[in-house]
DNA sequence: TCATTGGTTTGTGTAGCACCAACGATTTAT
DNA sequence: ATAAATCGTTGGTGCTACACAAACCAATGA
């Protein structure tokens, strides 16, 4: 077996680029955030809740893959503001159903709107259907299961035909 | 003006997608890293070294957007570990060229090859073409050109038909 | 009744940076 | 030749964004 000349290379893995591109955008964005009074985790979670709307903050802990104390501080920041509403869950009133207020929504666009030219300093090497490639990518990626600290997320062995750390090597 | 009626959604970037898997990834990552003697930040090093060897400090500071201070004691870490060399460049003797060693480049492979499970805890919602094109996309974006904190990095407007912050909103 | 869970508060600690200032070695400009 | 700028280095200070733990209340479920 693993005959076959399908091109042997080494496996190469996106964390890193990941990494490396997500300290760029949040580095470039900080300035164009700043005057709106927001920083990079705050669109972080507004961006989040979007998509996830009416999530519990455990649930939101969960994919934001924090600690559910410093949730709540973040949570604190952007409520202050206005850009978030914590409601009671009527079916177990110890749970906070946490939604994005029009303010919140409204801010979240003005600030998406503004980060064109963050995305076009850092994706500049990307024309306009990489990039919307790209994105929608991530969002598929990002829409996954939640990561809890147990579960490797998915039904194991997802798309896992290329490497895995067996012996065989 | 703007009246095609081509979904004039509002945008969305990929910044807070990226910083959001970027964590994932990160923090998946770090228990897998540790028994190999590396943190995140050495693996971005790595991999960044990798395609852009014999790069200056001062020229890896820049695409890792750190401060210079910041990248000496980083490269201390990894030559300690034998994993990269600092050669002074003949050209100009008061720069360093770094260069991954045999060493190096081996235990970044090696790490790449345990991150599989990582990557398929995190990105389990993408197939492996997707993740593929995901990679592609990814590499194609940071070998872009140098995002010095001035230059916006392209030539201006490299993509960005799509909407810029300018007025007519 | 008692154990559990969801959110909150208040610590304490840490990693990963930035920023500043100063220095030696070297190159470049005057 | 002298002065100015550049590259890396060191050491210091300080900040941000967390984690983790402990204790608490309210509410649910056994």
């Amino acid at each position: 077996m693993a005959s076959l000349p399908v091109l042997n290379q080494p496996p190469r893995r996106s964390g890193a680029l990941l990494d490396n591109l997500a300290r760029r955008m949040r580095l470039h964005a900080e300035g164009v955030l700043a005057p709106l009074g927001l920083r990079p985790r705050h669109l972080v979670a507004l961006t989040v809740l979007r998509d996830r709307d009416g999530s519990t903050q455990q649930a939101l802990a969960t994919t934001l893959m924090m600690d559910r104390a410093t949730v709540v501080g973040l949570l604190n920041d952007l409520e202050a503001d206005g850009l978030v509403e914590r409601q009671r869950s009527p079916e177990d009133r110890r749970r906070h159903i946490v939604r994005l207020t029009d303010h919140g929504a409204r801010l979240l666009a003005k600030a998406e709107f503004s980060l064109a030219e963050v995305e076009d300093a850092v994706l500049c090497a990307l024309d306009t259907d990489q990039r919307a490639q790209l994105y929608d990518l991530l969002a598929l990626a990002a829409s996954g299961p939640e990561h809890g600290p147990d579960h490797g997320g998915c039904g194991a062995a997802a798309a896992a035909q290329d490497d895995a750390p067996d012996a065989s090597c």
